[in-house]
DNA sequence: ACCACATACATGACAAGTCATGTATTGGAA
DNA sequence: TTCCAATACATGACTTGTCATGTATGTGGT
């Protein structure tokens, strides 16, 4: 059999430690590993699904607010949340009422069992920050959010900019 | 009407202050901006998903390969490329086999195509990449990668550990 | 040689995100 | 005042990711 300059695993190999290092690759694996921690957890808290949990978490710290103020917030689509609070509202978590002043508005509230639910799961979601925050000390997350600032400030940028900039370094 | 301690527009941005230092908090928007920006680049280069340029551009650098093998770098589950391969070799950009040796494996490899769009999407994708490293130092990058290592392997602790951790520091 | 177990893949069911589009409401300018 | 643009939300269509399960194939121990 014909020899190959480098083995299947060599190349295998390199080529995992070239994406070792590539943030873009990095991400979405990142992001599922904590999604599904993070689905985990809640599993054990009272079966909330992560939507739930923002929603309930928001309104828990930030009192009443409108679908667009929580997108805000979770930094997500408005779309996400249109979607989950009839399912919230149905399971009596939530109230949900167009405010009187602007009628565009949905004004979004706890009710005593959506607080009961965030009083059962919050303890457990406080246990996942803590083991974060074992492994990782104050300034470090500071910086690991510091790099996500620039970072998004990068993925935001108009991709035509980013086509045309080496011209003008 | 009464006011209260802190307006609304005060507790929205006290919890939004909260949530920037949030990492598990912080990780699906940057996530989702990313595959944004990535589908924007490769709708430029041929109109590419970001599954099928990932595979592209991983029988390119490392040769055919099997589906696992490919799963494993990409750290993604199998079923997505299960999935999405079909696809690809109905538009003549890869040849699927199944291994001689082992009749369970695929045979991933490309085609000239595959190649031609592999070479139309990477000049552009480079450029993406390239543009990361005008925001981001070589050091900051690496740095960057070691806390994602470092997250990943706190992410993938099993959920019973770290909810029974705090009793032996 | 056989059986049990592991591995590779396909596929169904689901979650979480996006963007685009349509509708009702607001608010400001002519 | 009236009308047009902007805003808030609902909803459809889509992508990317998961996990669970079923089937075919390979492997190692007795």
């Amino acid at each position: 059999m014909p020899k190959p300059v480098l083995t299947k695993a060599e190349r295998i190999k390199a080529r995992r430690a070239r994406e070792e290092v590539n943030i873009f690759a990095r991400m979405p694996a990142a992001y599922a590993a904590s999604r599904g921690q993070a689905a985990k957890f809640l599993q054990r808290a009272g079966g909330l699904s992560v939507v739930e949990w923002r929603v309930l978490w928001d309104l828990s710290e930030a009192g009443p607010l409108s679908i667009r103020e929580m997108a805000s917030i979770q930094r997500v689509d408005h779309s996400q949340l249109s979607r989950a609070l009839p399912g919230m509202r149905r399971k009596g978590f939530v109230t949900m009422e167009r405010d009187a002043e602007d009628r565009r508005q949905m004004n979004v509230a706890l009710t005593e069992a959506g607080r009961a639910a965030y009083a059962q799961a919050a303890p457990i979601m406080r246990k996942r920050r803590e083991g974060l925050r074992r492994v990782f000390s104050a300034e470090e997350l500071e910086q690991f959010a510091g790099l996500f600032d620039r970072l998004e400030e990068f993925l935001r940028q108009p991709v035509e900019d980013l086509l045309e900039e080496e011209k003008n370094p």
